[in-house]
DNA sequence: TGCTAAATAGGAATCATTCCTAAACAGGAA
DNA sequence: TTCCTGTTTAGGAATGATTCCTATTTAGCA
């Protein structure tokens, strides 16, 4: 996604959220960004053009741009928040060697259908996939036995 | 599902793992729960009965169960992990309200095919659909008007 | 019954995240 | 344009889940 600095001040004015260099930068890296970086991450990205970023801001910057629904917190551990600008409904595949994250669009897993076995009264707002697996650089630098153990369940079965 | 004192010791041996009491307790809590309790959770539950248990002592037995693959962890959030000893293939609802998680066994959901847009060296090993939402009690206690706000996206669109 | 490696308990350390607060600033009002 | 006010920022401290370290205890085998 390419977003110019006038679309996200834009944005910004369409929230109601004031537009400050720093927060504008935040969000500019998140935008460009396809890697679902930590808050950390963004603060490492942002601090060279801004050396008196604090981490802080990343954190309440990214608060307030999830509460405006301009970013959404993708959970993929309970280690740390990792941070994405993609708001188009789409799924997630995670290496489980290198802890990277890619995005699947594929159109078919938007249309799955209320599972069975949901209470009566549960509403269901959303959901997502999370494939996990290892990328092709993890497979190649596992040792030739584990890349194939027959305890993993194939996708497709 | 229900697992008598010998059904888990004889796991642990088959496991190689040495089966204490505290060891065995943790272990039936968490298969007699459904609840996907926290480390915190298990602690308060078994402490009772071994008041000199230590909360180290849970996190230890289930990274070592975790590693036997006796348990499994169900990583909802970033901030506290949750665990599972129900390993047959399911998914989970998770109430946005009360973070409460329910297991789902729809067997349709366990036919995904691979995803398209997926790295040709990428293997995937496994999956699993986080369906959000919020359950009966939760829906009721919020105001009205946002039971059914009009951002939301159907589960069958 | 003894031995030994694994398990336990307790305290301290770590680390992501949040809380608190004073100073700086964006953006609307005058 | 200038001023005002509520928001934003930065820095430090606090929090809380989890891990690390270590001495003691214990399960399971010889």
């Amino acid at each position: 996604m390419n977003l110019s600095l006038e679309d996200i001040q834009q944005k910004f004015r369409d929230c109601g959220l004031k537009s400050t260099p720093q927060r504008t930068a935040i969000y500019q890296a998140l935008v460009h960004s396809t890697a679902h970086p930590t808050a950390e991450d963004l603060f490492t990205q942002v601090s060279p053009a801004y050396p008196m970023l604090s981490l802080n801001t990343v954190y309440y910057t990214l608060s307030v741009l999830r509460t405006a629904g301009l970013v959404q917190e993708v959970n993929i551990g309970h280690d740390r928040a990792r941070f994405d600008a993609n708001l188009s409904p789409h799924h997630h595949v995670i290496c489980q060697g290198c802890q990277g994250i890619l995005d699947i669009m594929d159109p078919r897993l938007n249309r799955l259908t209320s599972p069975t076995g949901l209470p009566k009264d549960f509403e269901i707002t959303s959901y997502q996939v999370a494939f996990r697996g290892y990328c092709g650089k993890c497979r190649r630098s596992r040792s030739p036995k584990t890349t194939s153990p027959s305890g993993r369940r194939p996708v497709t079965q």
